[in-house]
DNA sequence: CATACCCTAGTACGAACGTTCGTTAATCGC
DNA sequence: GCGATTAACGAACGTTCGTACTAGGGTATG
């Protein structure tokens, strides 16, 4: 890998860190300099703009979510026990604080720009539906394994699942309330006992 | 009432809509002086600091949701009507884009204040426990009042609650998916219908 | 080892930031 | 209606923002 390639990497992840704190508009292109210690001119030469800054910080980011929640669970037997370890990677996501101090990125940013038009919200929304969609087939395989009940709508209890992971984020992050991975875990079974299916096909 | 008073109420007003979207950082003075066609020092002059701005500005956001989801709701008879009504009212919340452009204004400092310490993140952890307490309230009299069944955890039930609001603000607002309010009210029913009492005292 | 290229630092810019100042204009209580 | 109080203004403060330049040193390749 070439020097600059490098470094660059270097600056990303460390731009992911301070804008999980910050968000993508608080990040400074001043501030992070000084965190890798460079200069603001010789950081800002990597990227030409800060828009492509944030959109590499970003994507940066979501290869991150896709390597560590969602490629890790697809290790698992299909059905339940995949769908069991994506939500799982998904609450280790959450309260992880070592490269995400100050929680999901893709999270923040969100709130940040679902009213902003323009390439770091097009960005946002394709990874949410890649994400939605990925949880959806998830489920729909627990439903052809016969471990879900054939009526179950993927969609639905995608939508339901990601609420509990947003309460989770919440009282963990605002209130420091740990008990919220526990009454993530209690909800999550609540959800799939309601839509097992009363008798395995295999 | 007194001149200057009217004219804060009127700068607060513009203010919780200005937040909404850019966020209590992404507030800035002038930008606000300018919507109202006053000079900067003019309306600086009404607040001490940045900081008192958006103190005041949140709590107006806090009195509105109190007195437009929460407040009302006590009118509906005690139990699920209620509970159902303070739902309902949470999620006309949600949707607003009046005065509330760029989403709920709680939420979007939640993500942008938790992990940053100091009086907005404190009062942001008050009206949210402020919240979390009156939910749970009307839960237990549900419970009472024999709707609900004598196992169910107030605790728990307001966390799932909180999950279904915090998708569906997701959805709404940053996908533009307006189906994301009839999602939350089949997953309202799917929650109450698991810990609907088995025969109603009453 | 030499050469070409790729980094990085330095400097400067205009604009916007929150804040302070002194002063004028409007409003209030008597 | 007069005098005291308050509300709003315009200008300027120092700082930080994102973004252009220009050089010079480090690195990789021939």
């Amino acid at each position: 890998m070439r020097k600059g390639e490098q470094t660059r990497t270097l600056i990303l992840n460390e731009a992911v860190a301070l804008a999980s704190q910050l968000g993508l508009e608080g990040l400074s292109i001043g501030s992070l300099a000084e965190r890798l210690d460079m200069s603001k001119s010789g950081l800002f030469a990597h990227f030409g703009s800060k828009e492509d800054l944030q959109l590499l910080t970003l994507k940066r980011a979501q290869t991150l979510f896709f390597d560590e929640v969602l490629s890790p669970a697809l290790k698992h037997a299909r059905g339940l026990p995949r769908l069991r370890a994506l939500f799982s990677n998904w609450l280790g996501w959450v309260k992880r604080n070592d490269d995400l101090p100050g929680g999901c990125l893709m999270l923040a940013a969100s709130v940040e720009y679902d009213d902003r038009p323009g390439a770091v919200r097009d960005l946002l929304v394709a990874g949410q539906r890649e994400l939605r969609g990925a949880v959806a087939k998830a489920i729909r395989i627990a439903i052809d394994e016969g471990h879900l009940e054939p009526h179950t709508d993927p969609w639905q209890l995608t939508f339901e699942l990601f609420g509990i992971v947003l309460a989770t984020h919440h009282d963990f992050r605002l209130l420091g309330d740990a008990r919220a991975l526990e009454r993530a875990g209690e909800a999550l079974e609540r959800l799939l006992e309601a839509h097992r299916a009363a008798a395995p096909r295999a």
